[in-house]
DNA sequence: CCACTCACG
DNA sequence: ACGTACGTGAGTGGT
């Protein structure tokens, strides 16, 4: 589809768009290397390049949206630049031939999309665009090249700016002559200098022995060009640095010429060629049928420039209105598939606007919700024996409840399923997630629905179209989704963990937690007092106004005005960070101010304010849990956020003050897991070190302290020896790297990487489970918990060192942040389960990652005391013991 | 709509 | 040499 926004929206003025085709198929082709048995066409030719092409195309084209573009490809090996140093790109392998049979089909689609593909002779792609791009500089055209290559960066100008593709399909970094700087130190033609002076070894062309980026762009800095250089090289003082320049010149002289693009090759396109034109629909319609791209053809069809027929698929339905509901035979089907639609994320507020039914073969569709409450439906809804096929349980339970439905059987969750199968995309939308299993029949909401201010519902035929196709997919995706549960082992997860859970938050967040409005502005009244002394004393010290919450206008106070020194540079600017303040406060007064106004502002707008206009006529806040967002397994909180309430300054905890039980003299009761992460990993890693200390019920930081520093008894252990410590439990657990450690600690990265040796050493199966971990991951391209949730990792075969090792750290880190959201998940469970056989009043409230909180009548206390830590502890059976930690009181502050 | 900052586990 | 801790959501300013 956003392949027809070029022509519909007004052409911007002169913008050509330059594109490394070899280098962008190349990167599209790796992207999707791990499904490329799956991208196959019909009659057996891979297309997860081409598909992956036309992805990154799009979101090229959006971003850029130029009025001329051009693609340039490789004309083979033979170039210039081989006639000149024959190992030129020597020793690369040979382009797998997977990927060159597609390169063809990727031109053929670019024709038919009306965008110009070239190559030629003896040149390679960067020449044409670089030639292109001054072209198009002279004739005043704003130039954009898009590639992975990093050579380009050298045709930067205030006129292009060179996009270097990352990982995202539409991913890049603008390399503008400023980025340059700040990357390399030098200018793009500078740039030409340094790799004359380092080589480049994917080209696989030397250059000065010993020198790399460091030296290279200190040089080039110094001395201005390698010309420059060697004019002044006897000054230098003699070092091996010095001799190595004087024995290499050759080879840098040629680099220099390897590395040169050349911009006035003798191309044949014009600037007037390379014009976008009209896509020929025809032909690329032909051409993704045959391929086999759905995606595309589905975009195709939605243009609506579409001459073609292209029939989606169209589902019959019936609408049921108050006249005709009478006429709806009672419902004796043993599964039946339901959606409730609503206009909005939140299905606590949003109006619900309609719903659709699939019984058998019929589809029943309406705009009048209240009929739910009518005989037949109702009965049908609150019906156990009746399954019903749902997308989102959740939302689906609660939207009923509104309508004063008690839902029963819901009983197959697509949305859950999916996002177990694979939480790469994590998208909520039915639309979305059908799409990922191929099936376009039914649009996003987001296509039906629109956005913003503009979201509405749409004319009747487009609505229970819509609503159809979403009963129509649930039920045709099921069984496809339910054998992929099988076959990863899911089953047991879904069936007896997330279904359950959905059941268990969707009552949570009906009862809600009572929150007290009067203790929120005594709050924000004292806080507003505060925030207006503190503002007025560092004006007086800025000596002017400004506006404090503005990082830009607060960097420039500090470090143009007072002069203070900039400890860190963001993307934009200077960083204002608390980091960088908190090194800035002996220097001046007014850092200390504007940190405490900081923290006490960040409390008043997102936690006075925000909770205040969230407060619910019946006094309580129902937060949503959102179940199939995080990579990890854990649940996230929205609308508000209430897993994020201060906790660790005492302003902020005061913010705890407001949230109440519901009963009279009621109590807030507080119980969470005591180093669940560090017990799942003294499980899972099985290392005896680890596992005897939580046995023991030893200090498990101190016991820490002791191993990493050689200590013979706990009395030696110094509060700061446990910090020490405690941070580097912490490390363990993130994929810990010296640098972090030493970040963190405020200590240096030799002592960091102390600390780590020697952990490792005395816990050595600790190391040995985070190497099987990367090794696992690298194996099956995911990482699993204890009960089978898995995180995909692509990029832990990634080429670029840093995109791998986060895929390493995330593939130590998922497995033990995501057995403790299962662990957790279970006690939810079965907490719920000993309430209702209980018959208690007490309810379960928020759930904070590691902890549950409870709203607990007061004569119920004591059972709450005993049961919550026993259910809690005993929710899994691991080879350490889990702890559970209670604390109540009569509001959640107290409750500590 | 993104970048920055900061709240939590 | 690489440039880094893992997972989230919300408010604000500035384009």
């Amino acid at each position: 589809m956003t392949v027809f926004l070029f022509k519909e929206k007004k052409m911007a003025q002169k913008k050509l768009l330059l594109i490394d085709g070899n280098s962008v198929a190349f990167r599209a082709f790796y992207a999707l290397y791990r499904q490329l048995d799956r991208f196959t066409s019909p009659d057996g030719l891979h297309t997860n390049a081409i598909f992956t092409f036309k992805n990154m195309l799009d979101a090229i084209m959006k971003q850029t949206d130029p009025s001329n573009v051009l693609v340039a490809f490789d004309a083979g090996k033979v170039t210039f630049r081989t006639k000149m140093y024959q190992d030129y790109k020597g020793g690369r392998q040979k382009t797998p031939s997977e990927l060159s049979e597609q390169l063809p089909v990727i031109r053929e689609m670019l024709k038919d999309l009306g965008i110009k593909s070239y190559e030629l002779k003896n040149y390679e792609a960067d020449d044409i665009i670089g030639t292109l791009s001054k072209m198009g500089e002279e004739a005043g055209y704003t130039v954009d090249i898009v590639t992975g290559d990093r050579d380009l960066t050298q045709l930067a100008s205030d006129k292009t700016t060179v996009l270097i593709t990352k990982n995202g399909v539409g991913d890049t970094e603008a390399y503008t002559p400023e980025h340059m700087k700040e990357v390399n130190g030098v200018t793009p033609t500078e740039f030409i200098d340094m790799k004359a002076l380092m080589g480049d070894n994917s080209d696989n062309y030397p250059g000065v022995t010993k020198v790399g980026p460091k030296t290279a762009s200190r040089l080039i800095q110094k001395y201005g060009s390698v010309e420059k250089l060697y004019e002044h090289v006897d000054e230098m003082k003699k070092s091996k640095l010095k001799e190595n320049l004087i024995n290499d010149k050759d080879k840098a002289i040629l680099a220099k010429k390897l590395a040169t693009i050349d911009r006035d090759s003798p191309v044949e396109v014009t600037l007037a060629d390379t014009k976008l034109e009209e896509p020929n629909i025809e032909d690329l319609r032909n051409l993704y049928e045959r391929l086999g791209f759905k995606k595309f053809l589905a975009e195709l069809g939605a243009s609506g420039v579409s001459a073609g027929k292209q029939e989606s698929e169209k589902y019959e339905y019936l609408e049921l209105t108050r006249e005709n509901i009478a006429d709806l035979d009672k419902i004796n089907e043993k599964e039946v598939t339901f959606y409730l639609a609503m206009l909005g994320d939140n299905y606590h507020l949003a109006p619900l606007e309609g719903f659709s039914l699939k019984v058998s073969d019929k589809i029943y569709v309406s705009k009048d919700v209240v009929l739910l409450q009518e005989a037949p439906l109702r009965q049908m809804l609150e019906d156990k024996k009746i399954k019903k096929n749902v997308f989102d349980i959740k939302r689906t339970y609660v939207g009923l409840h509104r309508l004063d439905i008690d839902a029963e059987g819901l009983d197959y969750d697509m949305l859950l399923a999916s996002y177990l199968v694979n939480n790469e995309n994590n998208s909520n939308d039915l639309g979305e997630v059908a799409h990922l299993y191929d099936d376009y029949s039914v649009k996003t909401d987001l296509e039906v629905y629109g956005k913003g201010k503009k979201q509405a519902v749409p004319e009747d035929d487009e609505f229970f179209e819509h609503l159809a196709a979403k009963v129509a997919v649930i039920e045709k995706l099921k069984q496809p989704l339910l054998e992929k549960l099988k076959d990863h082992e899911q089953d047991d997860l879904y069936e007896t963990i997330e279904i359950p859970v959905a059941f268990v938050l969707a009552k949570m967040e009906i009862t809600g937690i009572k929150v007290e409005a009067s203790v929120l502005n005594q709050l924000g009244n004292d806080f507003a007092v505060k925030l207006q002394e503190l503002e007025h004393k560092i004006y007086q010290q800025a000596g002017e106004e400004f506006n404090l919450n503005s990082p830009k206008q607060l960097g420039h106070i500090l470090f143009e005005k007072l002069n203070l020194p900039p400890i860190k540079k963001t993307k934009t600017g200077y960083s204002t960070s608390v980091e960088v303040l908190e090194q800035l406060k002996m220097k001046s007064p007014i850092v200390s101010e504007i940190l405490d106004y900081r923290q006490i502002a960040k409390i008043q707008n997102t936690y006075v304010k925000g909770l205040l206009e969230c407060i619910q006529p019946d006094s309580r806040i129902h937060t949503r849990y959102l179940q199939t967002l995080t990579a990890t397994g854990r649940l996230s909180s929205v609308d508000p956020n209430l897993q994020n309430i201060p906790t660790r300054t005492d302003e902020g905890k005061q913010i705890r003050k407001a949230f109440v039980p519901s009963t009279k003299d009621g109590y807030i009761f507080s119980c969470d897991y005591s180093q669940v992460e560090l017990r799942v990993l003294a499980h899972v890693s099985g290392d005896e070190h680890m596992q005897e200390a939580f046995k023991s019920g030893y200090d498990i930081h101190a016991h820490t302290a002791m191993k990493i520093f050689h200590l013979d008894s706990p009395d030696e252990v110094t509060p700061l020896m446990r910090r020490h410590a405690k941070a580097v439990n912490f490390g363990i657990v993130y994929g810990i790297s010296d640098y972090g450690l030493s970040k963190n600690l405020g200590i240096s990265r030799k002592q960091a990487k102390t600390f780590i040796d020697n952990y490792f050493e005395q816990y050595p199966q600790i190391k040995d489970y985070m190497d099987k971990a990367i090794k696992k991951a690298r194996e099956n391209g995911y990482a699993e918990t204890i009960m089978h949730r898995r995180r995909y990792l692509p990029d832990i075969h990634s080429k670029n060192f840093n995109v791998r090792s986060f895929a390493e750290r995330t593939a130590i880190n998922s497995p033990i942040q995501g057995s403790a959201a299962d662990i957790i998940k279970i006690a939810m469970i079965n907490m719920q389960k000993k309430l209702d056989e209980l018959h208690l009043k007490t309810k379960m409230v928020l759930q904070v990652h590691d902890e549950l909180i409870f709203d607990v009548p007061k004569d119920e206390l004591d059972t709450i005391k005993k049961i919550v830590p026993e259910v809690m502890q005993s929710a899994v059976k691991l080879d350490v013991p889990l702890i559970a930690d209670s604390n109540w009181g009569h509001n959640w502050y107290d409750a500590k």
